[in-house]
DNA sequence: CAAATATACCTAAGAAACTTATGTATTAAA
DNA sequence: TTTAATACATAAGTTTCTTAGGTATATTTG
């Protein structure tokens, strides 16, 4: 696992982006799936979760909808138009942060008179 | 600028890759040489910045040494041994968190049977 | 030369986003 | 039947920033 510090900051897109590949997603759902495509290297706790879930929800980013499994409600989370707008630009803001971070940390080939 | 949260994790990891090249830096020319690098895509706020180097300090990672310039007294900073393992530790974690990250927020090409 | 800007350090209050811990309840596996 | 997995949730505490100040010297500019 990586400093957690690291994470921070990347909740809201990582939500983001997977719900505008997978039309739907409930939280729990949302964790196992980063568990694992990440192999365990990302693991979202659910203290972390789901007050991100309802804070995009109360901005206008996710709608919900409740379905009854046995007697357990699942809550299901959806991109509004807003929150498919807001994913590609998070991404994008995501992608384009790495590569200026990386002009920090790796190595230049530069000149050095 | 970027969302301010992305940098957050990231502050330290720029302090120890930056002086395991140049041999010692202080605060201010810091932030100067981050500013001129990401072409002011990243701005280290000194309220965030002196703090940092002040725990790496205490923590072991940097040592200090002053300079008079005429009247002004200038805080350089370089590393320790400790702080030269964890400058590479530190920059490797964030290359590989970078990768993982990408897995989550880049489409895969992977098989959708 | 006076005023503004740049250099150079610093701290403190507050905000944001986590972690850790806890709670509830159903369902499946051992 | 007990444990683990599924599935939701909240609350206290921590960390790391931002914002906003404060001090002082040096340089540029009108």
């Amino acid at each position: 696992m990586y400093n957690k510090e690291l994470i921070k900051g990347t909740l809201q897109t990582i939500i983001l982006k997977l719900l505008s590949e997978k039309e739907k997603m409930y939280g729990y759902e949302i964790t196992q799936h980063v568990r694992e495509i990440t192999e365990g290297k990302i693991i979202l706790t659910e203290g972390a979760l789901y007050p991100s879930l309802h804070k995009l929800e109360a901005e206008g980013f996710l709608i919900t909808e409740k379905v009854k499994i046995g007697k357990r409600v699942r809550k299901y989370y959806s991109l509004t138009t807003k929150g498919s707008s807001s994913a590609e630009l998070k991404v994008n803001e995501l992608v384009d942060f790495f590569k200026t971070m990386k002009q920090i940390i790796t190595p230049k080939l530069s000149a050095k008179s």
